[in-house]
DNA sequence: TTTCAAAATGAATACGTAACCATTTAGTGA
DNA sequence: TCACTAAATGGTTACGTATTCATTTTGAAA
C-alpha cells in the first residue's frame, strides 16, 4: 500500500479529516478527540506514512542537526571526542553531520558547512587567527570550539595547555633526564602554542637554557613525524626523552622507536598529552597528562553547546585542569 | 548588513530582478546575462545571502545526506571504515549523518533514521534476520550493509568470513598449536557465524574433534571479553593460542594478557581478523587476516552505494577475498 | 430548551527554493 | 525594415509541514 510519497494530506483525505488534524495528532494529540486520533493513526499505518522532516525543518526553522568538524580518526584523541559528541547528540534526539578536517580539505568543508542549515556547530579545526570565526559569528549559528581556541577568546573548551606542557616536561626532568626534546605542532594552533609555552616554563624553572634543547614543530601526519624522528636520531647528543605535544604524536613516536629496534623507555622515554583511551592499552601504556575530570573534553564541549542553544549560556570560556598519568613509557634515567 | 534571514526574494528585490533569476545565477549562470550576474552577485554579497539548503531539499526531493550507522569507535575496525566512508561522502559533496550503534541504543537509532530523509543509508548494524531490512526496503531508500549481511542476501559488501576464519585457524594449527580456543560473537550476526564456520572447517581438515576445543561466544564489549578471558584462564588445559573473531577482540585480549603479566606470543598466541590499521602499530603487531585489496571495506561499500544511487547498479552482493598478515603475536609452538 | 465557554476541527498561509511555462528582449538574415 | 529564432527574464506554482485564525461542535450550567 501507499507507495513512497505519502504526505499528511494523503493521510488526511484517507482518514476523512483535515491535514491540520493529522499534524495535530502527531504533535499535540492532547488537542484531538481520542476517536479521531484512532482514525488518523489507522490511516497513517495503512498508508505507511512517514512525516517529512525536511518540510518540518523548513517551517520550524530548526533542523535538528549539529555539525561536527573533527580532526581525523587516526588521531586517537578524535576517536574519544567524536564518540562522546556523536553519542550525546543522538541521545538528545539530534542528528550529527560529521566532517574530518585535514590540511587539504578544510576549505571545502567550511564551504559546505557555511551553506548548511544546522542548529549549531562544534569544531576543533580552528586556527588562532582563523577568519572562520568571524564568518560563523556573522552567520549567527551557535558554535563552540573544543581543544583549540581563537584569539577572540570566546566559545571554547580546552584543557590547561600551558600547565599540561609544564607537568609533562617537569615529570621528565624530575626523572633525571637532561637531554630532552620537544615535538609539537604549528603555533598557529592555540593548543600547540600553549603546550610549548609550558615546556619552556618548565625548562626555565629548572634553569635549563632553552637553546640547548631541540624543539621540532611539525604537521602531525605520519610522514612528517617520521621525518622529525629521523632528525632526532641524527642529533649530536641523542636525547633520552621525547616530549610530545599530543598522545597522537607520542604513540606514533612509539611506533617509530619500535620499528627501528629501540626500546621504550630504555632507549627513549616518551611522554604525551591528552590521556587518550588508547594510551591506557597495556601494549601502549603511555605516560601522559590529561583531564583531571573523568569526562572527555568532547563531552564537556557538547554539553556546553546545548546550554548555549538553550540560551542558558551566552559565552563559553572553559579551561579544564590537568594531572599526570604515569605509565610505562617513562622511567628514572 | 542584512541580518540572518535573507532569502533569494530579498536578493531579487535588492538587485531589481526576479527570484527566478537569482536562482538561475546560482544554479545555471550560463542562462543569465553577465551583467545581470554581476548585479545579483553584488546583492548576494551585500546582503550576506546564503541559500537555504533545507528549502532546496524540499523542492528537489534530494537532501544530499547519507546516513551512516556504524559500530562504536572503540572498535578499531569502525575507526577505519568510518574514516573511509565519511571522507568519501564529503568529497562527493554530500553530508553524513553518523550514528554509533551499540546494544542499547539501536532501536532509538532506527527510529530516528527511519524518520529522516536521507538519500541513502550505509550500515553495519544489521542482524542476519533483522526486521530493519524490510522496513528499509519498504521505505524505498537505497541502502547497503558493510561487514554484515542479511538473510535476504542483498545489498552487502563483506570479506570472505568463512575463508578468513579458516586461514586464521589454519595458521595457528600450522605453527604446531594443539590447544587452541575461539572467541567469537553472537551468531545472529553473519560475520561471526561465517568466521566460526571457517574455524570449524579448519579443525575438521586437521582432523581435530571440535568437541575438544573451547569456543566462546560473547558480546564484544570490554566487560564481557574480560569475563571470557577469566574463563579461559580457568580451563583445565590452558590453550596456547587464542583465535579471535575480530581484531577488536584480539587487541582487547592482548590488553588483558599484558595486564595479567602474560607475554604474547610466549604465553599466548593471539590472532585476529580484519587487519585494522591499529594492528599494524609496532606496539600491537597483531597477526591477522584481512582484505587482499588495499582498500578498506568501508571504502568499497560506500563506492558501491553511490553506484546504486546513480542507478548504475541495482543490487550489491560482494564478498572480498582475504589473506594472512603474519606479525608478532603468533609463533611456532 | 437556552446560553455560553471550552473543546475540536478546518481553511488558509508561510517557509525558501527550483521548475515550469509564458513573456519580453536581443540578434540575425533577408 | 521586417520576420523570426534564440537569449534572457519573470510570474506562478509545488514541495510538505506547522501555525494562525476562524468556525463548528460539544457539553455543562442556567
Amino acid at each position: 500500500m501507499g507507495g513512497f510519497l505519502v504526505s499528511s494530506k494523503d493521510v488526511a483525505k484517507y482518514a476523512g479529516v483535515s491535514q491540520t488534524t493529522v499534524s495535530r495528532v502527531l504533535n499535540t494529540p492532547e488537542l484531538v478527540k481520542p476517536k479521531t486520533i484512532e482514525k488518523v493513526m489507522k490511516a497513517i499505518e495503512e498508508l505507511n506514512y512517514v512525516p517529512n522532516d525536511i518540510a518540518r525543518s523548513l517551517v520550524q526553522k530548526k533542523t535538528g542537526i549539529i555539525t561536527l568538524i573533527s580532526g581525523p580518526l587516526h588521531n586517537p584523541f578524535f576517536v574519544d571526542t567524536t564518540t562522546a559528541i556523536v553519542n550525546y547528540v543522538n541521545a538528545r534526539g539530534y542528528k550529527v553531520n560529521v566532517y574530518f578536517g585535514a590540511e587539504d580539505n578544510l576549505e571545502s568543508i567550511y564551504n559546505s558547512v557555511l551553506e548548511t542549515k544546522a542548529d549549531a556547530i562544534i569544531l576543533s579545526s580552528m586556527f588562532y587567527e582563523d577568519d572562520l570565526f568571524f564568518k560563523l559569528e556573522k552567520r549567527g549559528i551557535p558554535f563552540i570550539m573544543y581543544n583549540r581556541k581563537h584569539q577572540e577568546n570566546r566559545h571554547f573548551v580546552e584543557i590547561d595547555n600551558v600547565e599540561a606542557g609544564y607537568i609533562a616536561t617537569n615529570h621528565i626532568l624530575s626523572l633525571g633526564h637532561q637531554d630532552i626534546c620537544w615535538i609539537g605542532g604549528p603555533h598557529e594552533i592555540s593548543t600547540f602554542y600553549g603546550r610549548y609555552k609550558g615546556f619552556k616554563n618548565a625548562l626555565k624553572d629548572s634553569a635549563i637554557d632553552i637553546k640547548t634543547v631541540s624543539s621540532f614543530f611539525t604537521n602531525t601526519n605520519k610522514t612528517d613525524i617520521k621525518r622529525v624522528f629521523e632528525e632526532i636520531l641524527k642529533l649530536p647528543t641523542r636525547p633520552t626523552a621525547i616530549c610530545a605535544a599530543t598522545d597522537a604524536i607520542a604513540i606514533e613516536i612509539l611506533n617509530l622507536c619500535l620499528e627501528r629496534g629501540f626500546q621504550v623507555p630504555k632507549d627513549f622515554n616518551v611522554i604525551g598529552i591528552d590521556n587518550v583511551e588508547l594510551s591506557k592499552h597495556h601494549s601502549i601504556a603511555l605516560t601522559t597528562v590529561g583531564l583531571e575530570s573523568e569526562k572527555s573534553l568532547g563531552f564537556i564541549a557538547i554539553e556546553k553547546l546545548f546550554e548555549v542553544m538553550e540560551k542558558k549560556s551566552a559565552c563559553i570560556q572553559q579551561t579544564e585542569s590537568v594531572r599526570l598519568f604515569p605509565r610505562n613509557t617513562t622511567c628514572e634515567k
